[in-house]
DNA sequence: CCTGTTCCATGACCGCTGTCATAGTAGCCG
DNA sequence: CGGCTACTATGACAGCGGTCATGGAACAGG
C-alpha cells in the first residue's frame, strides 16, 4: 500500500516523510527514499535538482498539507462539531495508529524541526510554514465552531502544541496515555470557548 | 562558561546535551563532543566503552534529572506558588533562552526521541526515564500546592506535553509566540484544579 | 625498581552518505 | 529518419561516521 499509485515524484515525497518520521532526517538516506518508493535512485537527480535539501522540504510541505487537509474531514465526520471534539479526533488518530501499528513513527515536520532547524535555513522555513497552514486549518475550523476569532489562534496553537508534545512522550513510553490524557484534559477548556462572547 | 570545571567525563556528557539539543542526535559526532568538551578524543573509548549509545543515553538522563531539578528551584522562586506560576516559569526559562542567545537549540530529550526511538531500544528507555522524572517531579509540585492527587499527573503530562510542542513550533518560526501562548492559555486551567476538590 | 591502573594519543579501517559524471533508453515531434 | 526532451542506469568520488588496535604517559602501591 501506499506505494503503487501516483507518479514516481510524488512516491518519493512520500516515501521521505515515511522514512523521516521513523528515523529522522539525518538518518535517512537518498537511496533509502528511493528504494522505499520502488523509485529508480536516477530519478532522484532529476525530479529533486537541489538534493536531500529540496525533497525533506517537499516531504514536511506535503505533512503540513496533510495534517490541513484532514481537519475539515475530521470536521465532517463529527456529528456535532465542537473544538474538544476536533481535538479529540486529531489524538485519536495518533491512537489508533500506535496501537494499530506500533510506535514506530512521530511526527515528520517535527522530526525536521529537531534534525535540521538550526542547520538548513530553507528545511526551517518549510516547517514553519507547514505549522502556519495547520494552525491555520485548526484555527478556521474553530472559528466556524463559534470561537471568536482572537482566541482561535492561540487554541489552535495550545491544541497543536500539547498534540506534538504528547505524540513525543508516546513514543518515548511506547504507550498513549499522554495522547488521551492532553485529549481529556484539553477538551473541556476548548469547549468552553465555543460558547464565550468574543 | 560550561566547560571547564568538573572532570572530562562529565564535560563530555553535558556536551553531548549541548550539541545533540542543536543538531540531533544523528548530526552530532563523538569526536565534536570532544572537541566541544575540550576532552582528549582518546577518552571517549575509556569513559564511555558502550559507544555512541551510551553516551547519547547519559546525555538524556542528564537532561531529565536537569529538568526536574529545575521544577522545584522554580517553586522556591515563586512568591505564591501556583501551578499557572510554575507554568509560567518553565516556559520562561525557554523565551529567555530564545530571547537573549537565538533559537539554536530545543530539548535534547526531544531530540533524542525523534532520532532514536525506533533504532536504539536503549535510547528510547532514557528517554522514557527521562519524562517519567521530570513529570514525576511536576507532578508532586502540583500536589503540594493542593492540587488533588489523581489530577497531579496529568496535569503534568500536559504541560510538559504543551511545553515541548511549543518548544519545536517556536524553534520552527524563530518566535516566542507559542510559548507565551500556552502559557497564557494553559495558566487558568492549571490554577482552577488547585482549588478543586478532589 | 617493578607492576598495575587509569587515562590519553593516534592512526587505521570499513561502511555509508550525498553528489556528480557519464551514458543509456523511451517516446514524442516534425 | 533525425532531433529533442524526459527519464533511468551505474559507477565513482570524496568526506565523514563510529569503532578498534596499539602504544604511550602519569602515577599509585608494594
Amino acid at each position: 500500500m501506499a506505494v503503487s499509485e501516483r507518479g514516481p515524484r510524488e512516491r518519493m515525497v512520500f516515501s521521505a516523510a515515511q522514512l523521516i518520521r521513523r528515523d529522522g532526517v539525518a538518518s535517512t538516506g537518498m537511496r533509502e527514499v528511493a528504494a522505499h518508493a520502488e523509485a529508480p535512485r536516477g530519478s532522484l537527480q532529476h525530479y529533486f535538482p537541489g538534493g536531500k535539501e529540496q525533497l525533506v522540504n517537499e516531504a514536511v510541505g506535503w505533512a503540513g498539507r496533510y495534517a490541513a487537509g484532514r481537519v475539515a474531514r475530521f470536521l465532517a465526520a463529527l456529528p456535532e462539531p465542537t473544538p474538544g471534539g476536533l481535538f479529540a479526533q486529531m489524538v485519536r488518530q495518533w491512537t489508533d495508529e500506535y496501537e494499530s501499528k506500533g510506535f514506530g513513527g512521530g511526527c515528520p515536520v517535527a522530526a525536521a524541526t529537531v534534525d535540521r532547524a538550526e542547520s538548513a535555513a530553507s528545511t526551517r522555513e518549510a516547517v514553519s510554514a507547514a505549522f502556519a497552514e495547520w494552525t491555520g486549518a485548526v484555527a478556521l475550523a474553530l472559528s466556524d465552531m463559534g470561537v471568536p476569532a482572537e482566541r482561535a489562534r492561540p487554541l489552535a496553537t495550545l491544541m497543536i502544541s500539547s498534540l506534538e508534545g504528547a505524540i513525543l512522550m508516546a513514543r518515548a513510553e511506547r504507550d498513549v496515555r499522554p495522547l488521551t490524557t492532553v485529549s481529556r484534559e484539553l477538551g473541556p477548556l476548548l469547549d468552553s470557548a465555543a460558547n464565550a462572547t468574543g
